[in-house]
DNA sequence: TATCAATTTCAAATAATCTTGAAATACCGT
DNA sequence: ACGGTATTTCAAGATTATTTGAAATTGATA
């Protein structure tokens, strides 16, 4: 069978009363109307475990309301950031900012044209963006 | 103190030098080599335009490590707040923080056993963790 | 070379989010 | 009713993110 490390069977002898051990093996007095099988509890266990670095790297940068709408313009066109500036009525550090944050986590690059960067969504960020897709679907929500 | 005033419907030959009109009807000086067309333009506007509360509100809820953590293991199973507690070595009184933000958002709801809190995704929660799918398939990039 | 315009960077101020521990609430079994 | 337990709520502080304006950077032009 599996080879799981932890399970010690035998329920600490911690507090006197309760004898209903607790179906997944902590020190929780849980009633039995809740039952947790052990290798759902194996599963849940290698869900928590998993990395989620990047994936809250990029809903942190999609977590903003200007920086939202800057991908969702930048699906229509690549852009200067002079365009940005009139479109939005944002001040350049202001955008230069979320500009920067968006670079950070991979959504956006950007090409010298002169004095002017035009800015353009990466492979990854366009991909981020078709999976917003479907979540935007339903924002019938709460 | 020299303020740009134009702001005219059409082109507006506002300053002396630089003759290439602002592809886009702008105050700025961008080069013949960019040129957006008036009808890419609109686009970019509508875009720009749009809603952004619901998605965002959702992008801020997913932002968390813990939080997504907690999503993962409801996607296995719906679980009580007592087995979060043991499974993801935190307090009681954060996790209330984390899950209601999570609440908040739409993406989870919970049944009462009792004392127990038993969490489980919301059919929106559901939809949006397959979109997070979509997303965390390239999670190659930095 | 000096100047101008587009953009970024920086630092300080402000705002938002998170953590912590204590106290409150609600339900259960006795 | 009582005592215990699971959970939330609250307020204070700690941390992180964002805005702002000024200064630095860079390329183009005269």
């Amino acid at each position: 069978m599996s080879a799981s490390e932890e399970t010690e069977t035998e329920v600490a002898p911690h507090k006197k009363k309760r004898p209903v051990a607790c179906s997944h093996g902590y020190s929780c007095n849980i009633p039995a109307s809740y039952e947790i099988a052990p290798e759902t509890l194996e599963r849940v266990k290698e869900a928590i475990t998993l990395d989620v670095g990047t994936p809250v790297a990029v809903f942190k940068a999609l977590a903003d309301p200007l920086r939202l709408r800057i991908l969702k313009a930048l699906r229509v066109s690549d852009l200067c950031v002079c365009v940005f500036v009139e479109l939005l009525d944002c001040e350049y550090s202001r955008l230069s900012y979320h500009l920067k944050v968006l670079k950070d986590a991979g959504l956006v690059e950007y090409t010298q044209e002169g004095n002017f960067l035009i800015y353009h969504l990466t492979e990854f960020g366009r991909a981020v963006l078709g999976g917003v897709d479907a979540i935007k679907s339903l924002d019938c929500r709460r």
